[in-house]
DNA sequence: CTCCGTGCAAAGAGTTTGCAAACAT
DNA sequence: ATGTTTGCAAACTCTTTGCACGGAG
């Protein structure tokens, strides 16, 4: 669907600051952002946008169910498109990077969990927390290599951003 | 096991907040409290605490394993404490309440995800969000009696204290 | 007596809101 | 033209920290 099409039809205008930040969860090859991560890319492109804007904006994208919000553990929230089907999180606590998953089966336990509980489940959220594939190995590496004071190997996406709180 | 004992293992002194909080997550009714329930708690009892220090306590009683810190939706994080095997949660949307539930099945299940992606699981966290049974059944109440103008038919077990947020 | 722990006030992080100017339709 | 949307600054919420006093061991 074109992106001004898809705003309309959420009552909302196509504004610069809305087209760019749906255009980079769109294209983006990370597709979990956070406010001020959303706001950093923004700023790269010499858009001049502020941050409560961003925060407007992906509330009403949240609201539309354009995007999903999501919160892993600690404060910040992260957005993600609504594009793909339902899926849960393994969060890298080292890196930050996401993975999604899915699996029927434990999605059939919480309906039945739920039900037998008497519960009325509207939503639920699942994520793992650990160290990715990629960790583990860098992590390995290093502790072989031992005293290469600590390479800090590369791996976060984000690059130069620095690692916020 | 005594609790000034509990305390003095954790390399804490044995101080009337913590006596305080600690005796509150123990015998109070309702296992999950956040930072706020217990000052409010405390103060009801005529117990001269700042909010600070409840921050404190409960960040070293996490540190000390004798408390859980859980995130759920939203901003505030809530305790409980650290006695029971380990379990999930269901929250009530409506009423804030929260149940808990273990299912070995889901569990087995996430190991086994987390394996096939390479990722070291270190933690995780499962919550189901909808209504709870009372809630359930007092909204379909409401709707049945129609105009009773929101009777607000009780269920928060925090009584009095305003839902903060 | 000696630190550890406390209350208070102030700082911090993330997010939200009020407002006048700028923009989409 | 007109109702929306924006950027800025200030407000807000939850939590943490600095500091001087007070209490535990």
């Amino acid at each position: 669907m074109e992106i001004p099409q898809q705003l309309r039809d959420s009552g909302l205008k196509a504004t610069l600051p809305r087209l760019k930040i749906l255009e980079l969860f769109q294209h983006s090859n990370v597709r979990h952002l956070s406010a001020e991560d959303v706001y950093r890319l923004l700023l790269k492109e010499n858009l001049d946008v502020g941050l409560a804007t961003i925060y407007r904006v992906l509330m009403q994208f949240a609201e539309a169910k354009i995007l999903l919000r999501r919160q892993f553990e600690g404060d910040r929230a992260v957005f993600e498109i609504n594009a793909t089907e339902h899926h849960d999180h393994m969060v890298c606590v080292e890196c930050d990077k996401v993975e999604e998953f899915f699996d029927s089966a434990i999605e059939e336990r919480q309906t039945l969990l739920a039900k037998q509980h008497g519960f009325k489940l509207r939503d639920h959220s699942l994520s793992l927390y650990g160290l990715c594939k990629d960790c583990v190995a860098r992590d390995h590496a290093q502790s072989s290599a031992s005293r290469l004071q600590q390479p800090h190997l590369a791996a976060r996406m984000m690059s130069k951003l620095p690692k916020h709180k």
